[in-house]
RNA sequence: CGGGGCGUAGCUCAGUAUGGUUAGAGUACUUGCUUUGGGAGCAAGGGGCCGGAGGUUCGAGUCCUCUCGCCCCGACCA
């Protein structure tokens, strides 16, 4: 391609919105407009970086025997019903009516179609398993969407879908496609990170993502300093604490504690480590058709974790509860305690379980009870509710635990049964027994790895594409085209570099030279060939985009070289 | 969905408190000349329903009401 004849609309602004440098630099370089709030076109040079990922998924893909499909954008709204989602999906679902007033919805994912597709024409165990995917438009309708391509409404995804006839099969085809994704990752040429994800409302026996090593990822991740453990924050867990405070030595009794209502407050007025203070937070989880208060008791020196919170109580969702309504539910804010409680569901975090030495408030104002052996506590439910924090003790090895930011890009699920037992997805098994097919889906943010190529790798210059993700590998930039012997030698490296399989373009503008290697830059080209003065000497020069290194070289070794530097 | 902000040239933004020539700048674009190794200079041009509708007024980009859109913080997010 030659730049005189391409589409690429570089600019000097980014439009006024764009916070994170995916989002600037893949404007600015014209890789892509917004259309709407979450919508985006694809300009020529970003749409040949999607293909470039999608190819390598692909590739990936056939080579786990995974097959591919393409499934209808829209679907009809009754699947959902069936699977009952399109009540869980809310508004997120655009749902809308055809000339019939049929009701249809657009495919935010496709777990219904895939397992509608397979159901009734798989009915033996002896056709699976069976790994089909597509990569597709999605369309999920965000409450926010927001920072580019990254949380976009409208956007590509692969997603996968495994059959199979045991749960052993389920684990093997879970680990190769995580292998996969592995390899699909380091091709794309990025850091990234494997962790173990909240498994949530979806269920199933477990989960993992792939996330993208950023500084602005909207995931917080705990990763172990020393081995490969890491979690979403939603998930870590953390190893038995190994230092523990001195106990403070009391006998049990109540005291009063003044207007002592935080943790910090009441730490201070007894002198002890928060450790041994209990936490009490009080949130409404929301269920299906009900609401019930549940007050959580951790740690003083604890976070609670909300989404394990909403997990242990197996609820929708928490929400915070004002002062005031505690106060309508006869409990004292600032001096809740677990003994003598009766008014409130209480669950009780697993490292409090049998806790000595607490101190706790005493559901009554301005009384705390010291001295507290919380084995007392009878048949009372106990979770993990704590969110694990930077220094913990790594859960699999004598590592510490740091957080991270990454960018969550893929996501994999053993789902089990959950959705084709209710949609009655089954086959005979060796026994002529009907049974529901047992599932695991794969997803893959196709259009979000591009965002996350820039996020992971960009300087103040611009976009700094991997070798794999970049619309073209080289950039042959004439300095200046009225040199008539450079744009002779400049067309023709031109045409022997593609001619050799390496993706170039021409820029052969009649624009000054600092206008073009800022263009280049922009748009972030691995190499850029700079035909212009050094042609004296009959050499050019490499401009090495990651490191800005200038290689002078002579000009018939410079395919030679180039070759050397793509490796 | 709560709270806040912004809609004026392709893009980034002045102008709106106090209504009053023909609505501006930078950038981008067109033409010509010069320039040609870090987003060039000079000159001449084209480009606007001031988001939309209604209202107040002799007169509205500016004031009032209603709408639509976009963004930010939060809630939400396979």
């Amino acid at each position: 391609m030659r730049f005189s004849k391409a589409y690429i609309p570089t600019t000097k602004e980014a439009p006024k919105d764009a916070i994170l440098p995916s989002h600037i630099y893949l404007s600015r370089a014209g890789f892509v407009t917004q259309v709407a709030s979450g919508l985006y076109n694809f300009l020529p040079l970003g749409k040949r970086v999607m293909r470039k990922i999608e190819t390598i998924i692909h590739e990936e893909m056939a080579a786990c025997d995974a097959l591919e499909v393409d499934l209808s954008f829209v679907t009809p709204a009754e699947l959902w019903q069936e699977s009952g989602r399109i009540e869980k999906f809310g508004k997120e679902l655009l749902r809308f009516r055809d000339r019939k007033e049929n009701l249809f919805v657009l495919g935010p994912t496709h777990e219904e179609m895939m397992v509608s597709i397979v159901r009734n024409r798989v009915t033996s165990y002896k056709q699976l398993p069976l790994n089909v995917y597509q990569v597709k438009t999605k369309f999920r309708d965000e409450a926010r969407p927001r920072f580019g391509l990254m949380r976009a409404r409208e956007f590509v995804m692969k997603d996968g879908y495994s059959f199979h006839s045991s749960t052993e099969d389920l684990d093997r085809e879970f680990d190769a496609m995580e292998a996969a994704y592995k390899r699909i990752l380091t091709r794309l040429g990025l850091q990234f990170r494997v962790v173990e994800a909240d498994s949530g409302a979806i269920g199933g026996s477990g989960s993992k993502e792939l996330m993208v090593l950023a500084n602005s990822g909207e995931d917080t991740l705990a990763v172990c300093d020393s081995c490969e453990y890491g979690a979403n924050i939603e998930a870590a867990q953390r190893s038995k604490r190994i230092t523990i405070p001195e106990a403070p030595k009391a006998e049990f009794m109540k005291f009063k504690t003044p207007d002592i209502k935080s943790i910090e407050d009441l730490s201070a007025f007894f002198h002890v480590d928060s450790y041994y203070t209990l936490k009490a937070v009080v949130m409404r989880a929301v269920f299906a058709d009900s609401t019930q208060p549940v007050c959580f008791f951790i740690r003083g020196c604890d976070t609670l974790q909300e989404v394990k919170a909403c997990n242990s109580v197996g609820a929708i969702d928490l929400v915070e509860m004002s002062v005031s309504e505690l106060t309508d539910l006869g409990l004292v804010a600032g001096f809740m305690g677990p003994l003598d409680q009766d008014k409130i569901r209480i669950v009780m975090d697993n490292d409090t379980r049998n806790a000595k030495a607490m101190i706790c408030g005493a559901n009554e104002l301005d009384y705390h009870f010291v001295g507290v052996d919380l084995s007392v506590m009878g048949d009372v439910s106990y979770a993990d509710l704590v969110a694990v924090s930077e220094g913990d003790g790594c859960p699999r090895c004598s590592g510490k635990l740091e957080y991270t930011k990454g960018i969550e890009v893929g996501h994999i699920f053993k789902l089990g049964t959950t959705y084709s037992a209710p949609l009655k997805a089954e086959y005979l098994d060796e026994n002529g027994r009907s049974t529901p097919f047992i599932m695991g889906t794969y997803g893959m943010g196709v259009s979000r790895l591009v965002a996350a190529v820039i996020e992971q790798h960009h300087d103040e210059k611009g976009c700094i594409w991997t070798h794999a993700t970049a619309p073209y590998m080289v950039n042959v930039m004439v300095s200046n085209i009225k040199e008539e012997t450079h744009l002779e030698f400049a067309t023709t490296l031109y045409t022997t570099l593609n001619e050799n399989k390496i993706e170039t373009i021409l820029d052969d503008r009649k624009d000054r030279f600092g206008f073009k290697m800022s263009d280049a830059e922009l748009i972030g080209f691995p190499f850029t060939v700079i035909v212009g003065k050094e042609m004296e000497n009959d050499q050019v020069q490499i401009m090495v985009r990651k490191s800005g290194e200038m290689i002078t070289v002579a000009t018939h070794d410079v395919v030679q070289k180039l070759k050397e530097l793509i490796g």
